[in-house]
DNA sequence: AGGATAACAGGACGCTTGTCCCGTTTATCA
DNA sequence: TGATAAACGGGACAAGCGTCCTGTTATCCT
């Protein structure tokens, strides 16, 4: 067993390292500059990989940008907006949460660049079918796990439709989002969480 | 005068109607395929153009995108939601009867394209200053039209302030309508309007 | 009428794109 | 330990990209 990385200059393989790395280097380049903005030659060149890496483990740009929907983006979507909802008290203060995270992390750095999910959904779902079937199942998760935090609410709130409310959340999220990238600036979303806040104690949401 | 198109069969220099062409096949196709996705030889093969006209008319690509953005994609803006909310007798009319014309439309044909605004916004603004700036400004006229739509209000309405409203109705717009697109159905769409109605209702938006 | 210029035709240019191929190195397993 | 396959390096390849260039034709102006 001679694991020894540091015993010559020679390379060694690491596949599953290496996949990473690529995956993490598209998600972060497809999420900032857009998928077709973004060449192969620009990937193998952030990545600091060779041509013949990148195509052993993507043979197709198509490969790697079905890889980067179904890794990353449903993981960043568990874990900014799921998990976090599951754990909150209530809806309400869950969501809200959420919106205040947002807010913050897009305050810390200069430019705001987006929801992952509609960013990649933009450019990538009209390209090709698999994606668009991809993206929508990652709005299904999503959109479940806010309808069942409804449900999940100590006394049952009859003017509320889970799943209508779920879109609707969903919706002013992702707007907000778009909006706050046209005008790099973190506003309308913290109008939006505002808003939100409004409609929901008027709903009696918790 | 010998404007006599049928004298012979030698062209016709019309400047004015070959602008208008080249815009309007670049602004289906920017909405219909993306910005980055449609080139330049797919521009002209649609618009049954040569080479020098396009080159003549838009040097560079940028040119085009500018020129769709403030001819095409504003006006369109202008005509689907400023003239209509303002011809309205009042916010929420005004609101839920551009949602249910948007509706109908998506209906009528098949697929589901998206709102042009935020289509191209989403491959054009982090390409280029220019286009968000341009963006960003028809963002605003929109949200001015809705913010003083509900200020033009006959009784004023405490409960509700304009400018947070009209951020509010616009991302639900648009977050609405990515969703639609991304599952190819107008469902969002009609939710996120029995939602909104049901808020403004609550707020006392007539 | 006749020069000057705008409007257009058609294609060439250099560069980038995504993909693929061959050779070499590393790991696996009988 | 030797054979076999996986992992990787480096670059070639045709096709497509946006741009530009040289002519030819129509229109405008005096």
């Amino acid at each position: 067993m001679k694991t020894d990385a540091a015993r010559h200059g020679g390379r060694r393989n690491d596949p599953q390292s290496m996949r990473n790395k690529l995956i993490d280097t598209a998600y972060t380049a497809f999420v900032r500059n857009g998928y077709h903005a973004t060449s192969m030659h620009d990937l193998k060149h952030e990545a600091g990989v060779s041509g013949g890496a990148l195509a052993h483990h993507f043979p197709t740009k198509k490969d790697i940008g079905l890889s980067v929907l179904r890794d990353r983006v449903a993981r960043t979507v568990e874990e900014t907006w799921i998990a976090p909802l599951q754990a909150a008290s209530g809806a309400r203060h869950g969501i809200l949460g959420i919106f205040e995270e947002i807010v913050t992390e897009l305050e810390g750095r200069g430019s705001v660049m987006g929801c992952p999910l509609n960013n990649l959904s933009h450019d990538m779902a009209r390209q090709d079918p698999d994606f668009r079937e991809e993206i929508e199942l990652t709005f299904q998760h999503w959109h479940e796990a806010i309808a069942n935090k409804i449900r999940a609410a100590r006394e049952p709130l009859d003017e509320v439709d889970p799943d209508a409310f779920a879109t609707l959340v969903i919706a002013v999220y992702s707007g907000a989002m778009a909006m706050a990238r046209a005008s790099q600036s973190a506003a309308p979303l913290r109008v939006c969480s505002d808003q939100l806040d409004r409609i929901m104690r008027g709903w009696g949401v918790v």
